[in-house]
DNA sequence: ACCTGAACACCGTTCAAGT
DNA sequence: ACCTGAACACCGTTCAAGT
């Protein structure tokens, strides 16, 4: 009779590792990084946290695993039919609005380099830019440029999501960022606060876009030299 | 009389926020990040915890002037009389070898956006951009495209550094994560697997500029239309 | 003004004990 | 096999008390 009542508690279902990451991802969400811990972890699962490491043998690995599932889930973007241009942006697209929506694993994929979240992404961009006719000694170059364009910027976009709050409004961020860069040393920071104005009214996602293209430019220009 | 032996203790200097990010990065640089604690620090200046609040608000504070610090002094590279092109390549190199020196500050760099250490990395690769001839419309996306490029490639090295140790072998982490690659499954990962062999010898840094390279071309291909 | 160090409120992780 | 929850060894941070 206890166990029943302990099943009841849980919903019947039993501990298991996919429901500890999704449970892990609900607490990244709604809580921030700060907020996946094994206590809040157990209590949301109505268990002790030492239950936990019998499914997963780390924090670390429990982050990776919540990470893998989010990639994995954007990355069935179908791309049939489209140019390996358009594909490229659909995937590196799709990366963003993950980073948009899950802040957290834009800071874990900068800290998780070759491991199957970021493959995964890899790989999908080698084979876009192999049908954009590099060269096979330049395809590695190429998928690697893109990949590490997509996770510099994915690492800002946590890093502001996290630094105002889940709540604050990209444009209110905008507006402060722009109005603290015009209060910069003249001579200092004489660039940034030439383009601080440009700052204000942007699109985080075309600008994104835009640093696609200028990279994809770059490998297209050297298929066909002028 | 005890004021003076305390003092010898320390090697007569007062406690300063200059000393404590120094010690700071000493401990980041000998032990990693888990390494840097106020505990440990407060050991290695002979205080308590507590006296390093007084000239420190916050870790995540002391961390960003740690990382300020390394960053400014790379920043200091002579670019005058060379093209735009060298210089962003001379700028980029810069942070390059930082993180290499300092894996810590690669994870950092990523995840503090707008702040001041990559504010000023932003600021120099403008200013080459500008001196590219890009027009006003551009500069930003151009400035920051470089921008969260190196900063992609930084937070993947910092990882890199970390997953393996300090002392590890770069060609021999290259070793290993090509027989990774090649093991895996040939459908799923079929452009990754093709490209392994490509990372076995392969020269960071060489790679790192191949890909700024890239960059540079797509800005100054919009410049001159063929 | 600046430093001290005990104390508070947390962590991740382990492990004997249970079922 | 799987779960429990107390316990261990740490953290960052605060703060009354000292000089």
């Amino acid at each position: 009779m206890v166990t029943g009542e302990r099943r009841a508690r849980r919903r019947g279902e039993p501990l298991s590792r996919e429901r500890i990451v999704e449970a892990a991802i609900g607490l990244l969400d709604s809580a921030g990084e700060g907020g996946l811990t094994f206590r809040a972890l157990a209590e949301r699962l109505v268990t002790g946290p030492g239950a936990i490491y019998w499914h997963v043998t780390d924090k670390d690995e429990l982050l990776s695993a919540a990470t893998d599932a989010v990639v994995a889930s954007t990355m069935t973007t179908d791309t049939a039919g489209a140019t390996p241009q358009e594909a490229v942006r659909a995937l590196a697209l799709g990366v963003f609005d993950a980073i948009d929506a899950h802040p957290w694993i834009g800071t874990h994929l900068a800290r998780d380099p070759w491991r199957s979240p970021v493959l995964r992404v890899f790989e999908h961009l080698g084979r876009q830019v192999r049908a954009l006719g590099v060269p096979d000694t330049d395809l590695f170059t190429a998928a690697s440029a893109l990949l590490n364009y997509i996770l510099g910027v994915g690492g800002q976009n946590a890093a502001d999501g996290r630094g105002y709050g889940p709540d604050a409004n990209r444009t209110e961020i905008l507006t402060t960022v722009s109005d603290a860069w015009e209060a910069l040393d003249p001579e200092e920071y004489a660039f940034t606060r030439a383009v601080a104005g440009q700052l204000r009214d942007h699109d985080d996602r075309v600008e994104f876009l835009a640093g696609i293209d200028l990279i994809l430019t770059g490998i297209t220009a050297r298929l066909n030299p002028a």
